[in-house]
Formats: structure tokens, sequence, C-alpha cells
DNA sequence: GCATATCCCATGATATCCCATGTTGTCCCA
DNA sequence: TGGGACAACATGGGATATCATGGGATATGC
């Protein structure tokens, strides 16, 4: 197993009365591996979800903003302020659940019903039902990349 | 053994009524020199198929992607999705048996009787039905292949 | 004192593990 | 070269542990 597990596969889930969600068991497992008490969680700044991830992710994307002028270079403000000032590190209770706060929730505008997707270094977390049309729309996108690099990885 | 063993040969097996897969022996053998707990599956894009790897295609996908800058790449989401969320690493039993989603099932139609059809650093599963069709096919375009560039060595 | 948030326990569903059995292929000996 | 014994593999079913989820009790802060 060398360097980071990623996070793959999509399982469902569900948002409860109290705002509580359950991390699955195997996402849960890599995020105890890079020792992150919680999860911290991102509301995405470019669609209606929600980004989750561990140290590893929130570490590496610090270096490299330490690495650049700390007052002379403007686009690192931007960044910086729409990762770190927008995550949280959410604790997990002994279930393995958080609770995710509303504006969150309002963030990606979720229901009762949601999806965990796995993305690699992060996962996401999207209302079941507005999933759907993304996946398919994704897809799309992917296979129209296949077509034109054939000879891709897979 | 220099770089990693191909998978190869085509053999059949069956599919039981709790969704379970027996990996054929020399499949596993493989897997297993990868350190692969178990076996990542990947509903085919392209194909009514199941593709089957080791942590050896997973990871150089996965150090692909890692080596950019996980928020501000909007590509990146499109080819993690594609793959990435959609697969899954399924754990053997100590007989060498898988658990396939019922959903894997649904997409490549799969019944009692399937076959593994190794290739090279990947297998697919296909419905063994389905598959007598595609091999009389494969074949045909494969020997396209060979006579679109006549003037090889052999 | 009331509202909010955290912790803990109980339950149902699901997936994992384990053992038993049949079958197939391989090896050895006559 | 043929037959028989053995071992490895594949398959079926049942027991067990893990996980996800709901509800309730206890602390905390305003």
């Amino acid at each position: 197993m060398s360097g980071v597990q990623p996070f793959i596969s999509t399982v469902s889930g569900t948002l409860d009365a109290k705002g509580r969600v359950c991390i699955p068991a195997p996402f849960r497992d890599i995020l105890a591996a890079q020792a992150t008490a919680g999860v911290y969680i991102l509301p995405s700044f470019s669609e209606a979800a929600l980004e989750g991830f561990g140290d590893e992710v929130l570490s590496s994307f610090h270096q490299q903003l330490a690495a650049q002028d700390p007052f002379f270079t403007p686009s690192l403000d931007d960044k910086a302020f729409a990762v770190l000032s927008m995550s949280r590190l959410l604790p997990r209770d002994d279930n393995g659940r958080v609770v995710l706060p509303a504006e969150f929730i309002g963030h990606a505008g979720l229901k009762d019903r949601i999806t965990f997707v796995g993305m690699g270094r992060k996962f996401q977390i999207w209302d079941s039902e507005k999933f759907l049309g993304v996946q398919a729309e994704r897809l799309k996108r992917a296979l129209a990349v296949r077509n034109a690099n054939n000879g891709g990885v897979l």
C-alpha cells in the first residue's frame, strides 16, 4: 500500500433530523490512517456539494500556499480563503457519524437521502437526487475525454 | 519475474444466489503478488462487462491525479469520478470469492454462468452467453488490424 | 430554566467469516 | 499407458460480527 489510500466507490447514506451523517466505514479507515481526528468538510465553491478529506490534503494544500509570498501573491488570498476559511474539522462520534452545520446542509441542498462519492484524495457528499443528474453528465464528459485520447490508463 | 504479471486466458465460472463469484486461482495469485487486499472491480464505460484489476492499475491512476491541485483542477473531478467513484475494492473470502454488488450484476447483465477474460493489466467479467458474440466480433476486429498493417515482421 | 449540543445505548439490516461437500485436475505407481 | 489416490479448487449453506440508524439521557451554555 504505497502512499495514501484513495477514496473510491459510491455509497448512499442518510441525513437524520439532527443533521447527522454516518461516514462510510471504508472512508473512516482511510481518515484514521491519516491520523485525522475527525473529517474536514468544505462546501464546494463550484457545485452544490460538500467535499470531505483528511490531513493529507489539508497539509499538502497548506504547504503549497506556504511556498509563496504571503503578501504579494493576489491569487493566494483567494485560494486560501476558498479552502481554508470555509473548511471545518468535524468530530466523529463512536458510531462514525458527524454533525453537519445547518449552512453546509443548505449549501448542498441535502434532504434525507445522501450519496458519498469517492474521488481519490477527497470525497464528495451530494443529495442523492441531485447526484443522479450530475453523474450522467460527468460520465458523458469522461467518455468524451476517453474517445479523444484513445490509449488512456484503462 | 520482472514488472507485473499479466492476466491471461479465458475461464468460465458461476454466480451464485448471494452474488458471489470465485476469482480463478491464477488471477488470485497475480492479485496477491500486487499486495491487493481483494480485487478492484469497475463497470466498463463502453461495454456490458465488469473490469477487474489490482493495486498496480489503481495506484498508478491515482498517483497521476494526486500530483494536481485537488480543488482547482476541474478536469480532475471528471477523471476521478469516472474511475475512482465507480470502482470498488471487493474483499476476498478464504475460498477466493468476492460478492458483486447488485448494480454491477445489473450493468453486466450477469446470469448464473460467467466468463473471466484475461486482458493483461486487467481482466473482464462477462455473462457467458453475451461473451460468445463479443468474442467473435473482437477476433474479426483483430484480424482487420493485422491486415491493415501488412508489412509487419510477421 | 430552557434550548442546544454531545454522548451513549439499543435494534435491525447487512455483509463477512467459516465449515462442509462435490468436482476437477494432477501425480504416482503398477 | 491405464488406473487409482490425492490435492487443489470451486460451490453451497449457515452462523457470527460489523455497520448504519433511530431514539433517549445527560451535560453545557445562554
